[in-house]
DNA sequence: ATTCTTACCGAAAACGTTTTCGAAAACAAC
DNA sequence: GTTGTTTTCGAAAACGTTTTCGGTAAGAAT
């Protein structure tokens, strides 16, 4: 009932270990003979490597760590596939964990990661994380290290992005395209680099079209829900008027607002016009379906983990390591919620 | 810049390898006074156990691997995130693959995982799979394996399920309860058993109401993707007049035949109603709301893993295992596309 | 017959930990 | 001073693999 290991295989052959080892490596010093005799037995013993020794023998696990803010979310979801679907290609498992926005559990995962000696980690961070010294850890630690989505900026590594400000230029320059005249936006909270950036895009486009920036038109939400986007719309409603546009850090939460607004009676985009962040399948459905930015998550994914790849093997060739900085295109998907 | 081993801390201690393994585990033959230098030089070097020899060592990983069909979805994802935080309280990492309802993939993602050495593994099953040589092959390596949702009878080991049947019954009699006579059912693919039992309580309550069951309005669905609800939605008005209920194996699907009849101007729930199953969060999103029932992602997840771990120490402690086969609580959830 | 290749094989160390078992040291009891 | 008990420690085996390095045998070349 135990496994087979090359022991076994050494003895009943009568041969070495060693041998055996590099027969089924193909080793070119073992005669085609004993290669046939060795892999033959090994097929009909069903003989596995015990990855436990080969593990140890060869400092490498052939398994990576991945740390999402959450998992039950359509744009992580998608990213997490992207990066398993592409590790199983080159013979990598993924360990996933998820930090649920907190700075703590990222930085013990990040810990329990090292622990266990995977071969690299990819990290999108939590909104909270407003401190590297894990980050660099992992660096100095000597893992190859590959951020994606919400990073940090001053941790030096390789990252897999969107340029956040630009789409969110494009968005706020489309409601502007099409009449908006008083934009608010609900961005995301203070901390995270993307929604520094989409803010950031969104006040270019209003400055570089000549409307003045209104600091009171920008709220920030905490967890981006679906409820705070109703509490917010309203919320909006009560505190201005004539407001006919806002661009909102998501499609979740921009769902919520629609919702509102709907209840509310107030005619999107005749009214108001709105422009969400991800293009999450949910949003072509909504009546009105919400014109948004397309950002490929899967593609983010699979990009994020061929970098880490690429890492993991130049540190075993003793090459060194050139971060990079991947930026994927963002489109502007035009739907119902905003004007032609 | 090399981890520090016991070698190194035994060394710098003058003391054997042994004592400081034991002081470190808090062996009873060790003195307090060793046990404290150890423990403080343990400290200070930032000591960490290679995972890898431990696990050659002691033959397990602490790590459990978890098989899906799709990661991109709502329930698994909602059952990924419930094993995920339940796994790190017990210490164990996961690993997560996805089958894509593949049964050539998850066949060789079992092989993956078993020659991984997992201590365990989680599988709900792909539609595609009618042969279980594979979770048989789990079975005889000894390895811990529990089902959840989609799970196969024949295979004796763990479940973790709801009562699909009754489930599926309470849908449709509220449906005949608010008042329909002439109820179709969107089901899913053959093989899968709940999508069994989701048919049969169908067709149960039916008949238990004095309704003749018409196979005519049964639609085997394929994918169980929002278009799908849109095409059958059509065909169903197309082929059959005065329908006036639909029991729909998912929210999804629910959803797209919801739009397709608003999209032609059929009212649900007036002209037809329509109940989802699965209480995705999007359905209370909807207009109309769907009517639905809750499946409880998140507790499913937890608890697989609870039974995953009992089985995993049982088997270290050459206890017998008792496979159970625990049934989670469904709920009618009453909303707008039903009538009252 | 001697030297040089070439082809093939295996001993042994190493990876870092855990645990068994025996032994030494310390102390108490008589 | 002997015996018995308790406390504390360490040698060594084991987990299963990979890889270095040296060695033997056979054949080729001189």
């Amino acid at each position: 009932m135990k496994p087979v290991t090359l022991k076994q295989i050494a003895e009943t052959l009568g041969i070495s270990i060693t041998t055996v080892s590099k027969a089924l490596k193909d080793y070119p010093d073992v005669s085609k003979k004993t290669k046939a005799l060795v892999k033959d037995l090994a097929q009909t013993l069903n003989y596995k490597p015990n990855s436990f020794a080969v593990n140890l023998r060869t400092k490498e696990s052939k398994t990576i760590g991945l740390i999402v803010p959450e998992i039950v979310h359509h744009f992580f979801s998608s990213v997490i596939k992207g990066i398993i679907s592409q590790a199983e290609k080159k013979g990598y498992l993924v360990i996933t964990l998820q930090s649920n926005e907190s700075y703590d559990l990222e930085r013990k995962q990040i810990e329990l990661l090292l622990n266990k000696r995977v071969d690299g980690i990819l990290i999108s961070l939590a909104n909270q994380t407003a401190d590297y010294n894990h980050l660099n850890a992992v660096m100095s630690n000597n893992t190859p290290l590959v951020m994606f989505d919400k990073i940090a900026k001053l941790v030096k590594c390789s990252k897999v992005l969107i340029n956040d400000r630009e789409a969110a230029y494009k968005a706020t320059q489309h409601l502007i395209d099409t009449g908006c005249k008083k934009i608010a936006h609900f961005r995301g909270p203070l901390l995270p680099q993307n929604s520094i950036d989409r803010f950031l895009g969104y006040k270019k486009a209003l400055i570089d079209n000549g409307i003045t920036y209104d600091s009171s038109l920008v709220y920030i939400l905490k967890d981006m829900s679906y409820e705070e986007g109703r509490f917010y719309a309203k919320k909006l409603v009560d505190e201005h008027e004539g407001v006919d546009g806002i661009f909102i850090n998501t499609d979740l939460v921009a769902i919520g607002a629609i919702t509102e607004f709907n209840s509310l009676k107030i005619k999107v985009p005749e009214d108001i016009s709105v422009i969400g962040f991800s293009n999450w399948f949910m949003s072509s459905v909504i009546s009105p379906s919400l014109t948004t930015i397309n950002q490929p998550g899967f593609e983010i994914g699979k990009k994020a983990f061929k970098l880490l790849y690429k890492e993991i093997n130049s540190k075993k060739n003793d090459k060194i390591i050139n971060f990079k900085e991947v930026i994927l295109d963002t489109q502007l998907v035009l739907r119902e919620s905003t004007k032609s």
